[in-house]
DNA sequence: TATGAATGAGAATTCATTCAT
DNA sequence: AATGAATGAATTCTCATTCAT
């Protein structure tokens, strides 16, 4: 994959975060609570809807305090950006984690993920608008996603487990499949059974269109 | 497909709202020129970022002028996102029409693709955007093209020229490989010839990853 | 006199204005109107105090026109040091222009600054608040005048006109004669009239305490 | 000199208003620590820029511990105005006390003002800011001066130790030298030692300009 | 006495849109 | 058709101050 400049390597502390951390219990609540406000509000709203006052107010709390525990609206936004990236690869790797097929782990890896997004659409939306409203985050969430899924197509061409085949082009081809049917059902609220979607998209990953 | 309310058809009148038809050719070239900036900048800057004023100093005229000929903001953004549907079509159905071979039908409208979001890369991010800035605009967009290309999909299988299954995820599978491969290039700067990149892409949705 | 860093002469564009220029007589004259309500309000009530509300307000224009002439407050504060400078510069030099004898020309320039300052107290007040809104505007207004006087005293003493000194002190120490007189009357409201202070001061800059 | 208003004695109350006195060792010197902060904050960045925050920060206490000790932030800025009068007196008193030249007098006040001055750049500052903080403690300040500096001429005068003149006009216009140098050498960071600015001024104030 | 979380009023600034010329 | 001045609502962010612990 053609790695241009920053490593793929989740990112420690990008941008300074000016907002202070929380010294108490009550604090650490508040701040949670803000999160998880601007999650549901950014989500549904999208990010220039979202007014800091409607984050505040679902939240609970006066304008004010959302500067106590962050900087400004993108530095939520980037942080909900940041958090999904853990939470998704923390739910995928659960679920393909020392799976020796690797086309099932295709399989598992794409249920995982389709599951993850239909719990948490806002969250998954959020993502998506990343591209417009910080993309610095946005491609450094795909970049360690494409990286890792890079390796593992290689490493299983390499044992012999899949056809060989450019790596690079088919993470971005494999990741645009799982891309799309997340949107599938959420944007375009398609109701066919996760389960079913996998199967006909595993299908198609698997053994191709040809006859 | 599951067609969940607005028709998948052209919008009829979009813009018929208020944005008054030239009736002059200056008016007309006037009318152009703030359509090719608007795409320009926001294409570029993003739609929030992007001002009337920043559209009309790129156009070369002054902001009043913009009001002659749209009716708002969204408007012309709305018409860009038109625009863009018919040109792709258009394009699409030149690359693959009359093809008798499905499988490299599929070859060469994803190389027609990718070559016009090549060339159009503004454009192409003002679509994505449309998901947030313009909802509506978006779904017609995906719908229209997803329709289209569940029927071919759903031909070829019946007429056995692909195995058979899901015409429907099928048709989200493949525009998200689309979508992935395009965004590869314009968003992550990936130079990767695009003859190759549509052959491995290929070789992908025609065999499948299994050995 | 210790020049530390930027030239005495005039700011040609201090700030890179941002506040584009009127190209009507309209603007112009809007212009003019937050110019002048600036300086009374600003004047006034303090550059922290002044709101843009408060400007606009006594302007008879909405908020957001101030920002058509003026790309902050602070650059309608710094235009206005600048405007005072230059004012002040011309009313001296028209007072003792072609002077021949230093010792009058000081006291009629003595005058022209008091009777200046009364005349624009406001426009005094904000030179004096420069100190500490835009300490740039305000060093370099200083330096201007105090390099000419510098350059003033040297010339007199090289011609026998006056008693030889460092130049330099005596420049501000007589600067600092003027000031303290200005404050003198507009800020403590003393009535003394101004032909009668200039005398008194006059007399000791000339002659001193010496008996 | 022109009374107007408010007599020239020292505040009297001025901060028993609400806060309170501190009651125990610790107390005392967590008030000092943040009277301190305060003067070396507010005297570097100005009133305006120096928040509460900032000041407890540079003390090393929480914020809400500062109102434990002083009922607003007006009310430490006027306490360091109040605290720099009564320094600046007792240090000119010191210096001049019971000289029989007034003469000399005058030139060991100004030493003794500018090295004060040179030793605490923030206070002085301060104090000069508050011409736009608190306008009365800034007037009270330099009435007091001025009118000891008005008797001490009146009486020089009357016993002939220098020629006669309005004590009034002469006392502002000599306070005006001493402040003008003391900024010549702190917010202009002039470095030309103290005692040759100080013969300088002298001679000056002594014999006048005249040859 | 000290802490630090919470408040909410207030201010500057931006920008889509309107309108007189 | 074109201009550009004017509007004012909306939004983000700051900060002095209060208060429960």
């Amino acid at each position: 994959m053609s790695e241009t400049g920053t490593p793929a390597k989740d990112q420690p502390d990008r941008d300074a975060q000016t907002g202070r951390e929380p010294k108490t219990a009550r604090g650490e609540a508040t701040r949670r609570a803000i999160l998880g406000a601007a999650e549901k509000v950014i989500g549904r709203q999208g990010f220039n809807e979202a007014s800091i006052g409607s984050i505040t107010r679902e939240a609970g709390v006066a304008q004010g305090t959302f500067y106590i525990y962050f900087s400004s609206k993108d530095e939520v936004f980037s942080e909900l950006v940041v958090e999904m990236g853990r939470m998704l690869r923390h739910v995928i790797s659960e679920a393909t984690g020392g799976m020796a097929d690797r086309l099932e782990a295709e399989r598992e890896g794409l249920r995982a993920f389709l599951t993850f997004v239909a719990s948490r659409p806002e969250l998954y939306r959020i993502v998506q608008e990343a591209q417009f409203v910080d993309p610095d985050a946005y491609r450094a969430y795909f970049r360690t996603f494409a990286e890792g899924y890079r390796q593992g197509l290689a490493e299983a061409a390499e044992a012999g487990a899949i056809r060989p085949g450019n790596a690079d082009v088919r993470a971005w081809a494999l990741m645009g499949i799982a891309r799309a049917l997340g949107e599938y059902s959420v944007v375009f609220g398609d109701t066919t059974p996760i389960d079913e979607v996998v199967d006909i998209a595993h299908d198609l990953i698997v053994d191709g269109l040809r006859k």
